[in-house]
DNA sequence: ATTGTCATGTAATTAGTTACATGATTAA
DNA sequence: TTAATCATGTAACTAATTACATGACAAT
């Protein structure tokens, strides 16, 4: 079994306490290479942890903006963490909705297929220049050796990508 | 909404009439490097396509091996495909559970987090394997232009991340 | 005026996973 | 005798998605 929602909250809960607005936050910017969460599994799962006495939540009210629930991993959370952590690794999963249209798009006009290469790469261009972005702040937050490989990780996995695209929409064209 | 079970199914019985094992071994020796499928999804899918008219089946009885079931495409099976395949793509999605584990491996021993590399290397390298095997044959049964460049995606995307994954193996282990 | 930031949540649905169950034939 | 190939299915579950709902403040 992989890690899941539950695992990767508990993981950002020990590098310290957050809301769920934050945990998003770190989610979209530091891990969305490889994972992706939106706040319809993050609150839920908050909600569901707290149940378990894996963290507990601190509400703090506020004025001058929306009221927030801080949340913060406990002894059981991270005993449930670190088991998590030290078990194997399952394989990785790649969904291309790109390569399932282009695998099948043998009845599509040239312009229409041109068009989908058109998006893929302005969608990974963003996502490359987002990541090469974050590098810096990224880094004066303490990035890990390890966590640096992740990193290239990504960087070598969008730049390799888009060459092929790159390559490929220029003979679709023609 | 992008494309699931049901389109990629329809996609394969737009090339001709399929049992539900074939589906299986096509998804799996050509599509796998962006979609997974197993027998748990493909036979209720067909169920449900059946339902609702968009293929039908004919039952087949084998003396010497188990009965089959052959899946053709309708002609509202097409339209719901051709409907499907011409809708905007949707955003790429990787999950990386070594990626996970790396990224909060900081309190795991280097043998560990070593040991993960390893596997994750032998995984991405079985799969490279497979993918370049499959070329020759792929390229025997009429292997589109098209198609052609999903596969030097797939070879890309798993040359390039090994590449990383093997230097920052040694990296680690120093 | 409008967009972005901060901030949390629920309800209904869907899609997919995991585990189980069966069983003959063929090749190494 | 062990593994692989052929071949199909169901039941229970889980995880996640989608869509909805609310609302003030700050910046352009």
């Amino acid at each position: 079994m992989s890690m899941k929602g539950r695992e990767v909250i508990l993981g950002i809960l020990q590098g310290g306490p957050h809301t769920g607005y934050e945990i998003n936050d770190i989610l979209q910017t530091r891990l969305s290479h490889f994972f992706d969460a939106t706040f319809g599994m993050i609150y839920p799962t908050l909600k569901k942890l707290e149940a378990e006495k894996l963290v507990t939540k601190q509400q703090i009210s506020q004025t001058d903006r929306p009221n927030k629930n801080i949340y913060t991993i406990t002894k059981a959370g991270q005993a449930a963490f670190s088991k998590a952590i030290s078990e194997p690794t399952s394989d990785e999963i790649l969904k291309s909705d790109f390569l399932m249209h282009l695998y099948f798009s043998q009845d599509l006009p040239t312009e229409q297929v041109a068009l989908f290469f058109k998006e893929e790469i302005s969608r990974k261009e963003a996502k490359l220049a987002t990541l090469q972005a974050q590098l810096a702040t990224w880094l004066e937050n303490g990035m890990t050796d390890r966590q640096q490989i992740t990193f290239d990780y990504g960087i070598a996995y969008y730049t390799a990508t888009l060459e092929v695209l790159k390559k490929a929409a220029k003979s679709i064209a023609s």
